[in-house]
DNA sequence: GATGAATGAGGTTTCATTCAT
DNA sequence: GATGAATGAAACCTCATTCAT
């Protein structure tokens, strides 16, 4: 429940005045039933008035904290990135190697696919999105930015201190590392990666051995960077 | 038009059995008007009756080719993989080293990508997908098991000749590596990931230098999967 | 108008809580025009959106309302057998003899049936109602439960009394009994049963001698009752 | 397959020239899948184009034998009646006294109940129809005349040995003694009046002791056709 | 601030019937 | 005589959004 408090109200904002009036507590019952409900159903069946209804407020209400579905969704999704956020944050900015690092990156992920399953519902949703420019660029700026500057940052530093290959472009290199992380955890959360994983591996990922897809993609990651030959 | 003819009438049929008896001509321009629709739209929002409507049939004529909806999208997104799997195919089972393969692998997609553009569209449309176990299950063995077991046939046999590192999970790198293409895919045809590509290196995807992005992809790749210390 | 105050809220409703909470004067409007158009097309034909708009109310407010077609079709058939029931209760708890109460049935049932055709109408609809056990089940119960067991105890008490014959079976004379007289209700509103009425007797029942058909059905049913060697 | 022999064409045909030109064997099973059909979806939601499929002709085929379904369904009723026309007629006109003859009737509805439920349950239908008054006329014409008048006659013949009250009015008591017999046809076969049996009664009539049931409406009817003060 | 009744366009699906071959 | 492809109107139901109170 405190939960909310680390919520930030970023500067493309998608909810109305009235919505940060109100306190965390009807904040997070809001945000976690949309999350739960566009999680599920995905974001065209899902039912804002369901949504309302669920959270215990009119559906007036609901409209008077966002002037859509689409900003609900949006600010459901946002909230649900921020706590991912933070932790892959605090594992970048340490003095760890790489290596180490991108153990820790992958373990954070694991665990926090299957704390958080609908947040990442959520966001595998919008990966599909269609829509004009403008409003992709603006989710994409809002969901993606932060990740991506941490990724590139890191994999920067690394190029400088020589713990990675030399050859490689950092931006697309952290664009690819970005790339098997989301992947597995859609593999982790969403019914059709989970599908698509059982089979290419035949099992379930939910029974499978997590530390050997850890090693396994530890190792992927790891020579890709480092290789030489 | 000609392509028709390389569609496979495969076990799991989702077209019923007029379907099979018009000319082929028919048969594509309902596909490929359906295709059209549904990438620009998503399943939810994309109207079969307009589809019906611009292929020039009724739209009770449509439900005698196909029972639902989703039949039709299935059938169309079959359509879709089938050139890209003929052309996948035909790489995997010749006699080049692994890293050939790879590289040609790299180049097919990116080709297919930007000349069928909405077929990928479609493909990352059900990556989404929400539904009851049985229907995804049907959907992924129908879409990904050729390309999976492809993909496994070939690292299983540079590991037999010792061309790749002999720790690695054929399996989970099979699912590595489709994770990396596939998203390949996604940057170049559907929206969220060229933004995110965008976001992640500054350029454009399509105005970018193909030539930079497959030498780095391939880097990666070969990398991890030949590292040794 | 005010009929509606009579409409008994019954455990098994068929209608959702919004609906409990309009005033009598629309609900009886909603549920009259609604009968109208059952009354006059059958279930399969009847035309919920053109019931709303009769009812000045938009369709989205009917399924605010009724879930489904059925439930405005069962609630309305409630609705309307409502008043009978009534009238039937009153005459049987009396302590009128048998054949008074008889009598007073007769009577009540054709002056009801002329009064309220429709409702007759709607309920000889469900009498060739196909569906699964469970739904057939449900609206049994709701339609003749209280009915027949009025007859049943009217009957018992007359057994009891030694007013009817003693190797009479109660509950078959009380279904027979009932079959009688609904089919008379259906002779006095419905198309087949006028039509075979008339096929019967050479006249139009609304032009026939009631007087004559009460005494007749009278004498039918009270010597089946009395009867002794 | 030899019963169509019975078929009788009557002077209103519900069917064009071509179909009395076809074979006994093919007439048979179009009227038989049609009845079946009928029969499980009621009128309305039977489909015209299965019928023809199950019957193994084309649709094109069956609109050279009926102009509408409609007629396909009033052949297939007409056809159905004919079986338990001649049962009945053979009882009445024998010299039996009229409470043997009335016996040897119930016990023959209820075993043509049982053995052709699909007749009567299209026989339900049709006492649900709404149409023209001339539309009503022709099959009620068609389907009640010739009971009718085998009823009328057999009271009025009993009226004129004395065998029944004098005082009955010879065609209102056929028209009752005609709705008690079809109701119990109906309580045998269709749903609705099958769960009303059960309402009244508490057990299932296909599971009752039908010589109870015999019994009772026997008695019913025996008292009030001779009751005498 | 809070409510929730009301709207109504819009989309999937069915099926009796026609008609060219 | 026989086929069956083709038609298209029509109906149920959903749900984002508004607005009077």
């Amino acid at each position: 429940m405190q939960h909310y408090k680390n919520f930030k109200m970023i500067e493309k904002k998608h909810y109305k005045e009235a919505f940060e009036r109100i306190d965390d507590e009807r904040k997070n019952k809001i945000l976690e039933i949309g999350i739960e409900e566009f999680s599920s159903n995905g974001f065209e069946k899902a039912n804002i008035n369901i949504i309302a209804k669920k959270a215990g407020i009119s559906i007036g209400l609901m409209y008077k904290y966002f002037a859509t579905k689409e900003d609900l969704f949006i600010t459901c999704l946002r909230y649900g990135m921020d706590i991912l956020e933070e932790a892959l944050n605090s594992i970048l900015v340490s003095d760890d190697k790489l290596l180490v690092k991108a153990e820790k990156l992958i373990r954070t992920i694991c665990s926090h696919s299957k704390k958080h399953t609908n947040y990442i519902k959520m966001y595998n949703e919008i990966c599909a999105e269609k829509g004009s420019y403008d409003r992709i660029h603006i989710i994409v700026e809002e969901i993606e930015s932060k990740r991506s500057s941490i990724y590139i940052t890191a994999l920067g530093q690394a190029l400088a201190k020589g713990d990675v290959r030399e050859d490689m472009d950092t931006r697309l290199f952290a664009f690819f590392l970005d790339n098997l992380l989301t992947d597995l955890q859609f593999a982790y959360t969403c019914d059709y990666y989970r599908e698509k994983f059982r089979n290419y591996t035949g099992i379930d990922i939910n029974e499978a051995d997590d530390e050997k897809i850890i090693s396994q993609l530890l190792k992927f990651i790891e020579s890709a960077f480092t290789f030489s030959k």
